[in-house]
DNA sequence: CGACACCTTGAAGAGGTTCAAGAAATGTGG
DNA sequence: CCACATTTCTTGAACCTCTTCAAGGTGTCG
């Protein structure tokens, strides 16, 4: 059974068989496209293995030596960071076709925790391996550039986030989040089921799990969303929208 | 005279003069380290130009087209992001010795403002020059994947902050953040200029002008800091770290 | 010197947190 | 497959931190 629950089409429900890069499903999430077959070919070489990971496991941890990025196959996760005083904050939640590991290139070493909040299984892309390709292949190379401009612009936005929204505009832009990404993968763009609980949400948006739980409850009874427990369907998304456009204060 | 108001030294009084990478002083800071004498010859061809901005001009503007990162030789900048309903988000400061643009490698487009605090100027460096020489200098490469993952990290510190830390918490990090900053670049660990304003720290910060007033004056009232507009000596710094270890709650 | 930007401080108010209790779902072991 | 333990979620009430609004002070620059 696809954990995915799939609620549209299920593009995620893959053969449990070893899949080249040049053949997988998600590679245009993943990979560069307009490639040669050449350099297909080599780019094929990159996954060093597969790895599963089970619901609750670490995929990495904070502190480990890092030596390879990781693609998500299938599955989700989330990454944390754990201060020494306990804190704890969740700095992105990550799905299919996404790339994983970012942290660890500045010091040899992985600054977060990488937890699979369902079972998954990753690409293994040993770094030194990618970086001796993106040398070769100038997309390859461009391709990595981008990831990781990405992952600094989408940082960005949740500095935007945390920095002056309020708690119904933030779970309103973290709700469109999820559902875009989520379509983008074949999904439902009105339907979600949540992989996290509601502590991790509101360590995600900087809010209290009761804060979370409340906001969701005050957007069923605006007739906004329909939630049972982890399963939400977006009623109404103008009004969603609405929630996030309209200016602070 | 020196924008920087040197407390200590003076590494940052450069003659005005061109000065090759190979041969500036900030070159440990944005360059890497151990390179053979023909590959410094090569990055020295990376800055294609300077660039002087004014205070208070900007660098470049979100929209803009993407070309260049540029590394700043002296003064101090802001990024900022500004969404569409008028909110305004500070991302970052940056000073001598930082990168900055790296956001806009994505779209081949800027995400952010990068606007001067004081006089400042920076060496322009074509980012297609620097992709292509990085493929064929491995330690740049590496350093260019440094300097990314840097920021990445860097921002999820940031997120820590502004999801669960209070006022005084906030202002603290930003404080100690600052001196030691300031200090690997030879200036003291105890007083600082502060190159913004109340209310770019509160848009950083998460919070508003206000209550960054009141902390710094609630600072000074427990001893901690010597507060005089934007200049602050810090008196006890222990308290000041004392403040950033102590449990959220 | 006067205008403007910036900073400080007070008082009232709002939004979110904390604490607490109970309900619902999930997982486990018999 | 059911019963029980555990985790997760919801909701209420009191509280607290930060914000908002307002006014006055300080510094700076033309």
């Amino acid at each position: 059974m696809n954990q995915h629950s799939p609620l549209d089409k299920t593009p995620m429900d893959l053969p449990a068989m070893k899949v080249a890069c040049s053949n997988c499903n998600l590679r245009e999430l993943c990979m560069p496209v307009g490639l040669s077959p050449q350099d297909l070919a080599h780019i094929d070489t990159l996954v060093s293995t597969r790895r599963k990971v089970k619901r609750g496991a670490t995929l990495f941890r904070s502190g480990e030596a890092f030596d390879a990025l990781f693609a998500i196959r299938s599955g989700f996760f989330k990454t944390c960071l754990n201060a020494e005083d306990g804190r704890d904050q969740v700095t992105g939640f990550q799905m299919a076709g996404e790339i994983i590991g970012l942290d660890g290139i500045v010091n040899d070493r992985h600054s977060c925790d990488a937890v699979a909040l369902e079972d998954a299984e990753v690409c293994v892309m040993p770094f030194a391996r990618i970086a001796e390709m993106a040398r070769e292949i100038a997309p390859l190379q461009q391709h990595l550039h981008r990831v990781m401009s990405r992952e600094i612009v989408r940082e960005h936005g949740v500095m935007l986030l945390l920095g002056s929204m309020r708690a119904e505009e933030r779970l309103a832009v973290f709700l469109l989040n999820l559902v875009q990404r989520l379509h983008a993968r074949g999904f439902s763009s009105s339907e979600l089921v949540l992989r996290m609980t509601r502590e991790e949400i509101g360590s995600y948006l900087g809010m209290k799990l009761e804060t979370v739980s409340r906001t969701f409850s005050r957007f069923a009874d605006d007739g906004i969303l329909d939630v049972r427990q982890r399963q939400v369907r977006i009623l109404d998304l103008a009004a969603l929208q609405r929630i996030v456009n309209q200016q602070a204060g």
